[in-house]
DNA sequence: CATGAATGAGTTTTCATTCAT
DNA sequence: GATGAATGAAAACTCATTCAT
């Protein structure tokens, strides 16, 4: 087997078993087992565990990152909306064509050593302050609404995400061109009713009111969430 | 000191550690020597490291579900879409309350060991569940829009996480009242400006006309988030 | 509780648990849980675990020490064989007197540490050096028929321990007289009916001709004692 | 080295160790450094400490399982007291041939944990059955005396046993052959010369007379045996 | 290149013993 | 004396990594 076909079978076979165990719980036995290859090959190809993790991580936001492209404002450029909405798709898509490497990414968000928690925590960075300038531009065209861009961002990311593990754990639809279509729904509309009144339930000064003439609801805890 | 408060000291340390280094980084030895106290304290009030992280979690876990309550739709209750945020203010205020277990929770989402994997999904789950048949419920009265309610769940859900870690990583405002107005915003009318002609983004059907008049915007990729 | 009372008590306990588990498997945990005092009561009494252990072996041994008299070969003494018969009465009477004690001497037989094992097995040495010197007497008094004294003693010596374990572990009788009577039947005459003519079966020369012209026999295993 | 060289010879050494110390004394480090590898080849082939133990003993248990042959009655098979005697002669073989796991089997007979106990006492369990049914048998035959076949059964035990301990002790001969004559002339005629009229000693109720003429000879203390 | 036996540093865990109250 | 919380030395056990074949 050629040096390079072995390399990239241990990759995916890595990628699998850290994507079914996480990076502390699958050992490299496991991943040489499932590859079937000896324990020793392994090291022949990656210098320690953390490398073959890191090799998969790093790729992976290659892909991610290079699903983004910066929003084009020029004249004449697709309109801004439609570029956002090409980005999205391209990241669902990254994602859902990679389940193994998206369940990674969002399930080993922290503790592995700080060295790689600080990359993968600057990739999200990365991504939050391109979110943040978009966002900008997009209030400055008037596209998108005013508030406070990080906590857009972080919705709209969140959305995202959790769409996307939904989805890698096959609980909702893989199909990237509707999820995309949903995405850009609920970043269009939200989830509820448009023209309705919840000024009550939405501004804080009014609910105010409400909250004190009945205030006792706020304490009632569910008992039976948990058992 | 008092065996109860000498308990409560650790699983306080034990918070913090494994808020700070994840699950499998923290070692027993990181716990002790946070909370100053020898190696076999721990062992006097905790089997196991296990032990500790299942009574942090499952405490947590149960404060989240105590901050749930299930919507009533009765004559004369308080009405929906109040309760709704009142739920989604309970949820944040625990969650910024405790934003050790927040960390964990949204960080350390798997891995440990299949059991105790089996809980945090079951929670989940059960959450999902709940949020699914809250929005059958809104959709019924018409307060929530058409859609699928897995989709719509996943993606609502997803924003109250991104937003609570965000928070807890001192990145946004730790606000409950705040970032609840703003979670409620984001449900009632996503992030774009209402009003907006944005069907050429967001139907599939129109997109598809751009996309393919224009495909090589697609598939341009962008080299530098990351380096 | 007086201090002398509270000692015993400990000791009475800690027999109790050393009996039911072994030196070793006993913790001070399981002494003190049985005696219900703290465990640091248990320290104000004996300097640590071995200690305790190590009184209740030597006040045990000094009590089968105690039973067993030197056969008085005097003109005019009690005849050697009720001699004897007494010696051994005595042994087995303190033996069935302390069933825990008994089970600990005979189970616990090693492994405890160095010096402990040098102990005990200085008892035993004693004891056997005590009977060979005994049997020598019965020899030269045609008491005991000719044969190897330290074989003959082990023989005997095992006999009288087996009976002492199968009594205190009540799966006979546990009645001394009825012992010593069967202890002593033994000794005079084994368990063979008297008179046969066993010499094919007992001198290694006459069975020396039966094996050669039937050996497979002896060969042939018996598989099914342990499954 | 070969995988299952390695293993035996961690075995081999293990026995020796547990031979030399007991179970609880032997440490792994102990093992391995008579071994001459490292702790964790050690781990390479065993569970943990009580699997090479449980190995140990059940390969031993087997073997002497093995050596016993259930006594045939038919018309024409060798004579029952010689299958006894070949009974008897291979489980000293056995035994002589395997001096540590003798040592172990004699030595650590309880305290390792519930089950481990428990698989050992079945086994002399299982025995002492099959001696008990010899012995009825025995006595059908005429073969052997009247008596409780559980207190003969385990006085001939007894003799057997300790024979074996004094022998892997090197406190005798080891000649199997040799010692099972011993044993063979012990069960058929005891110790005591043949013919004596001992039934002073050897009954009880003739023995009470003399007791209670002379009973002060029992309650005299011998001080000298342990100091 | 491939193998898999061997290594040993690193962790967890146990429990006899100490000591402040 | 009595208590029981605290200690830490000593074991057991794990597993990433090395290396002779």
């Amino acid at each position: 087997m050629k040096r390079e076909q072995r390399r990239q079978q241990l990759l995916d076979h890595a990628r699998d078993v850290f994507a079914e165990k996480g990076y502390h719980t699958a050992k490299i036995d496991d991943i040489v087992a499932h590859a079937n290859v000896a324990r020793g090959t392994f090291y022949l190809h990656f210098a320690d565990k953390r490398a073959v993790f890191e090799e998969l991580v790093d790729d992976f936001l290659k892909r991610i990152g290079g699903a983004i492209e910066r929003i084009q404002l020029d004249e004449g450029a697709t309109p801004p909306l439609l570029q956002l909405r090409n980005n999205v798709f391209r990241v669902l898509a990254v994602g859902l064509d990679n389940p193994g490497m998206t369940r990674i990414l969002l399930k080993n968000a922290a503790g592995l050593d700080p060295d790689f928690d600080r990359k993968v925590r600057g990739f999200y960075r990365t991504l939050e302050e391109l979110l943040a300038l978009s966002l900008l531009n997009g209030q400055r065209l008037g596209l998108v609404r005013a508030g406070d861009r990080r906590v857009l961002g972080a919705m709209s990311l969140g959305a995202i995400k959790e769409l996307l593990l939904q989805s890698v754990e096959n609980r909702i639809s893989s199909e990237a061109r509707l999820l995309t279509d949903e995405v850009m729904r609920f970043l269009a509309g939200g989830i509820l009713t448009p023209g309705l009144v919840v000024d009550a339930a939405l501004s804080s000064a009014a609910r105010k009111i409400v909250e004190d003439s009945d205030s006792h609801e706020l304490s009632a805890p569910r008992k039976d969430l948990v058992h």
